[in-house]
DNA sequence: TGGGGTCATAACCTCATCGCATGAGTGGGT
DNA sequence: ACCCACTCATGCGATGAGGTTATGACCCCA
């Protein structure tokens, strides 16, 4: 019943779309016409949708073919970001320029800025190295990466840093939770005292919230469930097991087509800067400049 | 050099990722222990990373692990949208809940609010139609759709609509362009006098640029190229062929990671409003009004 | 020390896909 | 009027990636 598409086809219907033709779209793609005209077929198929509309001279998108190759453009920019991502975690070591990142980072934004990096200067090897902010600032310390980017808002005097982009933790519930439905603002110490879905202690995420939650006079949070990675809380609350406090970084999808809900919650400031870190008195030089600027400006 | 990765293999780093076995993930996916080990393997060697660490009981992410999954899990959403938009477009007629859309909107929102409608009543058959603004209009006249969705600004009397999300139109030009490094906003007499890459006439991005230049008092855009589909325009744009006006809602992933530079106008309104539109003053029931709903509460 | 887990390996098989060659239809040039 | 250039679809072997079954190695716990 699945039966998920094939990223060639896919890449392929957005080649015909802007080639105009399958068999040059195919040339473009290393393999022959006939293949090609196959591949079309059995995605229409399995898409149950005719996608192309097969002239003597050429073959155009059906509206239909126009709208799922939007969509499959939208794919393959994601499986973009993960081959960068992935390239730039495989040379980790001995790469022309060292970043490291705390997850958040790591997850939403990094590969975004190493693809326009490559993209300025192609055959620049970046390594990406991904851990927690405590430990980024050790390696930017160290001298062991050239650049860091943390979440954490309390940075040490002896580096250097800027603000390259915002985060803010939500809170956020299932659908069907009494939470989604209420028009007030969740009060703070009702926050505090309701049992949360949470990251293991010494994450940035759970401290973050920690520290809000004591700004905000209010005491620790109640764990009600303990797990160690994000995702995994992400889907322990679409389950339905409570509510959690996530970076609308990582549920942002979520949000958008209901699969969690944001709840507002008064008196509490869950807004947190992202920071580039690099070496103090120092001036960044050469690719490490660019990639700030690069950070600066696609932060808003 | 490309080489792209498996849909399938990515769903299985995610499910071992939360279930915590290679051997349950593959009975999850319905396939077998073997299988998904060979299928592990082949991914851990195409990306050149150790993604699971096999312990005799369970497998776990490693940190590259834990970061490609979050990025494998992006990628699937978006597959997801494409499948649950497909099978929209693919039941157009006979469904229990017809809508139409306008290109803007189906390509970029429809399948998210589809999809969660879909969660919040399985089973329920959505067919989605996409046209112009104006067709769509008249498909809910005629009563042949039960909901629409336009980006059109000029809506008659006799139906009723109802604002569901924002949008605006940037002007984009490639990172090289000398607009691109600009630090006044131009002009609008300037874009006005500039050739642009446009849509054809008639498309509701066209007719939102040259109203909106009308009203500032500019006369109508100088056509450099004039294309048949937005992703055309915004490939004409990456390529360099010269600067396009064209939604945020298409270019966002671009904008944010570099493949094009927003350039501000001075003296110009590019917002438009995406409403919601059904026949006029009926009351809407159902799996429509559920779906308004949804669209109300996703965009801001 | 045996049983319930886990994952990896080996051998075999199936079938989807590829490439080549070919057919067929249209449009433009001569 | 004719033919060439260009497009896409189809038929036919051959290849190889991926699946299944069976088995082995290892760890934890009783």
């Amino acid at each position: 019943m699945s039966g998920l598409p094939d990223l060639e086809s896919l890449r392929l219907l957005v080649l015909v779309g802007e080639l105009g033709s399958i068999g040059r779209a195919a040339t473009e793609l290393g393999t022959t016409q006939p293949a090609a005209s196959k591949r079309m077929a059995s995605l229409e198929r399995q898409l149950r949708l005719v996608l192309v509309d097969r002239t003597r001279r050429g073959s155009r998108l059906t509206p239909a073919g126009q709208v799922v190759s939007d969509w499959a453009r939208k794919v393959l920019d994601e499986v973009d970001g993960l081959l960068t991502g992935a390239e730039a975690l495989r040379s980790e070591r001995d790469a022309e320029l060292r970043v490291a990142a705390s997850l958040t980072v790591a997850e939403h934004l990094a590969p975004g800025w190493i693809g326009q990096l490559r993209r300025a200067e192609p055959g620049l090897y970046v390594g990406l190295q991904v851990t927690n902010s405590t430990a980024v600032l050790e390696l930017v310390r160290s001298g062991e990466v050239d650049l860091g980017f943390v979440e954490s808002p309390n940075l040490p005097a002896d580096l250097s840093y800027r603000r390259v982009a915002a985060d803010r933790l939500a809170v956020v519930v299932p659908p069907g939770h009494p939470w989604a439905r209420r028009r007030r603002p969740v009060r703070m110490v009702e926050l505090a005292a309701t049992p949360l879905v949470v990251r293991e202690p010494g994450s940035g995420t759970r401290e973050t919230l920690e520290k809000a939650l004591a700004r905000a006079g209010g005491g620790p949070a109640q764990p009600l469930l303990e797990l160690g990675s994000t995702t995994a809380v992400r889907s322990a609350v679409v389950a339905g097991v409570g509510p959690a406090v996530l970076s609308v970084l990582a549920v942002g999808a979520d949000l958008a087509d209901g699969r969690l809900v944001e709840v507002s919650v008064e008196d509490i400031d869950l807004r947190r800067a992202l920071c580039a870190v690099w070496p103090g008195g120092r001036r960044l030089v050469g690719p490490a400049a660019a990639l700030l600027d690069i950070a600066r400006r696609a932060g808003p």
